[in-house]
DNA sequence: GGGTCGGACTAAATCGTTTTAGCATGCTAG
DNA sequence: CTAGCATGCTAAAACGATTTAGTCCGACCC
């Protein structure tokens, strides 16, 4: 009679047309729906109730098909083990893997999540933390979203931009990524590298650019400003595009190669802008790596699949998605209880084929 | 007094620690919950309410900050406005692709989603579907999730496998997609074309080669059996990862130079593996287009930023999504009426840097 | 003056649970 | 013999809305 597998039933639960309530339950065997709910729930208060009560109950929820009603049962509970989503774009590369890592990590609990892309619009923005929290989430995610007052639901960041109250912010430790990026080309024999900042609203630019001048000095590097470019992120964007990425790395590599400065390396600020100077580069007659390496960020898809492939500092999405998740969790678990305000996230170097020793090296 | 943009004041809903219910409204008033609620949905019912205690009841629920609380209203309506996606992995290009559509046209009608991923294990299929089923999802969209029988609630599958009884399936026009990619290249002169089919087990597969093999007829182009390979899809694969179909792709390119017979273009069954050739076939030294053609499908973000771009059938997933959900929520509307068993959407060509002229022409 | 009608509301049931506060019944202890 | 106490349940009140079926009151009609 145990439901194993492997032995399926074709029609276990009887596909009667209305589903099959606590009540009616109850009264298929004669007893009230509280002893039914009790049951049900192992609730602690059914230790009153004896284990061959407890059977029968179960048996014939079992049999009935009995699926208990999450809507009223959240009504009741004031839980509705879900939470809110916010980010610019879900089909956008870095909002859906770090999302990949929330599912993961928030169905293994047994919550849902609602998702609202918010296309970096402010006003959309308001409208959709208005909409979930109507739908009653217990709590919130925001990806790639700055928001500039506290919330009303507790709430996690991933590469949130600034500190809020009760906000705690996952993000990537740009040290390690600096130390990883700069060591690798140092270790070479890089001594003359060139630099993409990001561009200035960037979230991420200022961060990450401390962490490089703190690793270069650490490994006795030189920064060259006349090396150094600073993406503009065109005039009013919110999120430049790829394209534009792509088009801007293409630009600069040319420039990088006007200003007549030497340099054997170029640490891009992103994959797409290091995909674009390679190109620039390339057209240029250089040979990558042999006379010049590239590192990129971020370990997008088509790092992989370039020709040659890109050395790249990976930011773990996946993992930055579930930390954040298991986070919220913890918050949601222990209320009151005061919370990192941030967590840091280890990123990694992906060697590749764009990075080798510099030219008359070796 | 009005709730004018630009003039936002500061603390319009007093944050009190409770949220205020329609009951607090009604006691507010001094009038019924009744009242209120008949008010405030403008129900056809309110006729009966004059004007002027409707603009009262407005001015209190506005004047306290009141939200209607969804779990409630969904348990005695009896509708959630929320459909339930289920997709193999969300983090994935594609999937995330269709989502975007998905999102945009459910947001727009008031509806929300729950997602779960089930990495294409039969068994987490199943158990996700019964908790989307007990959230009281009202719908479902499938998204290149293959089932087997009917399901319970109304359903829309975006690349499903085969038909049900039920679900509408939203594919991609593959004749439309054959005749752009091997008229493009016909155009181009091009007259000996090698294709990579897909895996066997693919859902696309077999209806797309038909697809080729029937433009190739109406171009008068022949199809040499010599240069047709199948992409295995390896052993006991699922969805086979992109790092397989690269490599794939980079084996078959090489595969197709050693056949012996001649060809000036390819066409492959995906972007991957077109990219995965494009490298094999530099390696040996080919120039493309100069001296092989290379056209691919779905358009990756990566297949813009190739060396060279690459020239590729575009499946608008965006647009694939939005028809999805579009198309579920009109079988919401209109339960019983029997709806498409298919919509077929258009591809496009995006000619870019892979495709030219055949070698010794022009 | 009784009946009817429309206007302006409202009481109460309902949605499907959970949970608090009891209620019988029978046994044991004093 | 009765107070006390398990034991095995259940009644009823939430949770926060929506909706059906009225109620109450004054005006109007004849």
């Amino acid at each position: 009679m145990s439901a194993a597998r492997g032995t399926r039933p074709p029609r276990d639960e009887p596909n009667t047309g209305k589903p099959v309530r606590l009540k009616d339950v109850a009264a298929h065997l004669g007893l009230s729906p509280t002893t039914v709910s009790l049951v049900m729930n192992r609730s602690p208060a059914a230790k009153g109730i004896p284990p061959e009560t407890q059977e029968r109950v179960r048996a014939a929820a079992e049999e009935l098909g009995y699926r208990p009603n999450f809507i009223a049962r959240s009504l009741r509970r004031q839980r509705t083990f879900a939470v809110g989503v916010l980010l610019p774009e879900i089909s956008e590369g870095y909002a859906a893997g770090v999302l990949g890592g929330i599912e993961d990590q928030l169905l293994q609990e047994g919550y849902f999540y609602l998702v609202a892309g918010h296309h970096s619009k402010p006003d959309l923005f308001d409208d959709y933390l208005q909409l979930l929290t109507e739908r009653s989430v217990e709590g919130l995610i925001l990806v790639n979203t700055p928001i500039e007052n506290a919330l009303a639901l507790p709430a996690v960041a991933v590469a949130g931009h600034r500190e809020i109250e009760g906000v705690t912010n996952v993000v990537i430790d740009h040290e390690m990524a600096a130390r990883l990026a700069l060591g690798h080309l140092a270790e070479l024999g890089h001594r003359r590298i060139a630099f993409f900042k990001g561009h200035a609203h960037s979230a991420d630019t200022e961060s990450r650019w401390q962490a490089i001048v703190g690793a270069s000095a650490d490994l006795g590097l030189e920064i060259d400003p006349r090396l150094t470019l600073q993406l503009s992120g065109e005039p009013a964007g919110e999120e430049f595009s790829p394209e534009e990425g792509y088009r801007e790395g293409h630009v600069f590599g040319r420039k990088l190669l006007e200003v007549g400065a030497q340099f054997s390396a170029l640490f891009a600020f992103n994959d797409i802008s290091a995909i674009g100077a390679m190109r620039a580069l390339s057209e240029s007659g250089l040979r990558i790596p042999d006379d010049v390496s590239v590192v990129g960020f971020d370990d997008i898809l088509s790092a992989a699949f370039q020709n040659p492939s890109l050395t790249t500092v990976r930011q773990p999405l996946h993992e930055m998605g579930r930390r954040a998740a298991a986070e919220l969790l913890h918050k949601l678990g222990a209320p009151g209880e005061d919370s990192p305000t941030a967590i840091t996230i280890e990123p990694t170097l992906v060697v590749r084929d764009s990075t080798g020793p510099p030219p008359g090296d070796g």
